[in-house]
DNA sequence: GAGGTCACG
DNA sequence: ACGTACGTGACCTCG
């Protein structure tokens, strides 16, 4: 097409002889056959302007703050270094699991009975060195280390070479058909994965600020979102008046499971359901909870059927959307967003395993992905009709981030919640937190 | 380029 | 008896 006029490429394409536009027909059919047009023309299609803005738009960020961090992460590494050196006699890279491995379980001898990965190395993941991390003092070191260093390379480093010379600021790139829920990746760099766990990470996520002093940071995001469709999608009487009633519903859970009154719910037993609320999202498995919670997996399977009695919708919305994806081959949200599962049927009883934790938490994902992008393309559209001259700049799975004049924040404020609790009637109430500040930390 | 690890929701 | 919680992206080492 390259040595063609404009008005040429028009023809061309008139006459269906582009092969794009060809396809383009063909795929809207196959799109309409799977009912999925109003995925594609009413959330997708009006979404890619407003990514195409969010992307061009940038976020600012304090890359001075980042060096200094930067400085003294160095510090904290190298003191580490010299710390690891000392109790380690050999010389190693620490930044290599292989030879972590080898130093930590054939010459210390730290656990004769120390995993190994697919690859027949030693496992030292994180899980793995947290369990014998008092056997010796420097088990504890290596983890700081990793910490430190992953911060550094890939955020504190990484984000000023990000900075865009002609805009000052950093523009990530949103794919908008990769992932398979539904949801959107970010990369290049990825700003959905910037840290906040951490007293560390959280230095990071300060560094994230707003465009000048006469603007603010303003962050949206949807408070259990994923649950609270589940609750929708199963229709479980319980946990649907537990979301109306505006319960805590980790609390609530372990009321219900444990079979006390508030009063007597330790921190742990919160704790511990709210574990399996996580896996029920994901598809729980008695062995996945009994890891994560470090109790056997018989306790961990009695924990799982307790659940189910409290919130029998729930176990039957689990049992049905493994059989429906059993007879369609797929999975879908609530705009009918498909996932087709190859391995729903399969004879090999891991991959069939996987692909039926995919059914149950594919319409559950998914669907919070469809509330989200509705709330942008409704958020995006309110703004321009009313001027307002804040800009969307991040959308990070469950909340937005804004750039806001201060003189906006309160409009906006209201003009957001407003868009994203009422975007669909899902039967269960959405509920979505906001803050404001002069940094992501402070606003989130 | 694969594997291991770890940052986030 | 299987091997195991869902979805991503990036950095580092190593062959």
């Amino acid at each position: 097409m390259g040595d063609l006029a404009p008005e040429e490429i028009c023809d061309y394409a008139a006459e269906d002889a582009d092969v794009t536009f060809q396809l383009d027909h063909l795929l809207r059919e196959k799109v309409k056959e799977a009912g999925c047009q109003y995925a594609l023309e009413q959330c997708e299609e009006l979404l890619v302007p407003v990514l195409l803005d969010m992307e061009h738009e940038g976020v600012r960020i304090n890359s001075g703050a980042l060096k200094e961090y930067g400085r003294e992460l160095d510090r904290e590494l190298l003191d580490l270094e010299i710390k690891i050196r000392e109790l380690g006699g050999g010389n190693f890279n620490p930044s290599s699991p292989k030879q972590w491995g080898e130093v930590l379980f054939d010459y210390l001898k730290l656990d004769p009975e120390a995993a190994r990965t697919t690859s027949g190395q030693y496992a030292t993941s994180e899980d793995v060195l947290q369990r014998i991390q008092d056997r010796h003092p420097i088990v504890p070191m290596i983890l700081d280390h990793r910490a430190c260093s992953k911060l550094k390379s890939t955020y504190v480093d990484k984000l000023p070479e990000c900075i865009d010379p002609n805009t000052g600021r950093v523009h990530t790139n949103f794919a908008q058909a990769l992932t398979e829920t539904g949801r959107l990746s970010s990369s290049d760099p990825n700003l959905q994965n910037v840290p906040i766990r951490t007293q560390r990470g959280q230095r990071i996520r300060e560094a994230f600020v707003a465009r000048d002093e006469n603007h603010v940071l303003l962050s949206a995001d949807y408070s259990q979102v994923e649950l609270r469709v589940m609750a929708s999608l199963s229709k479980d009487k319980g946990m649907i008046e537990a979301f109306k009633r505006g319960a805590d519903i980790h609390m609530e859970t372990a009321m219900r499971v444990y079979g006390v009154l508030e009063l007597f719910v330790t921190p742990e037993m919160r704790s511990a359901c709210k574990m399996v609320n996580f896996g029920i999202i994901y598809g729980i498995s008695a062995f996945g909870l009994g890891q994560r919670l470090g109790v056997p997996r018989k306790q961990a399977a009695e924990l799982i059927e307790t659940y189910f009695i409290q919130y029998p919708g729930v176990k039957k919305y689990m049992d049905k959307a493994i059989q429906d994806a059993r007879d369609t081959g797929f999975a879908e949200t609530l705009l009918h967003r498909r996932r087709y599962l190859r391995d729903i049927n399969s004879r090999n009883a891991t991959s069939r395993q996987g692909a039926e934790r995919n059914a149950i938490n594919t319409p559950v994902q998914g669907t919070a992905a469809d509330l989200i992008k509705l709330a942008m393309v409704r958020v995006h559209r309110e703004l321009r009709e009313r001027r307002l001259k804040t800009k969307m700049v991040l959308q990070i799975h469950d909340e937005l981030l804004f750039d806001v004049p201060r003189e906006e924040a309160d409009t906006v404020r209201t003009l957001v919640r407003n868009a994203m609790t009422t975007v669909l009637d899902i039967g269960v109430p959405l509920d979505v937190s906001i803050g404001v500040g002069d940094n992501w930390l402070v606003a989130h």
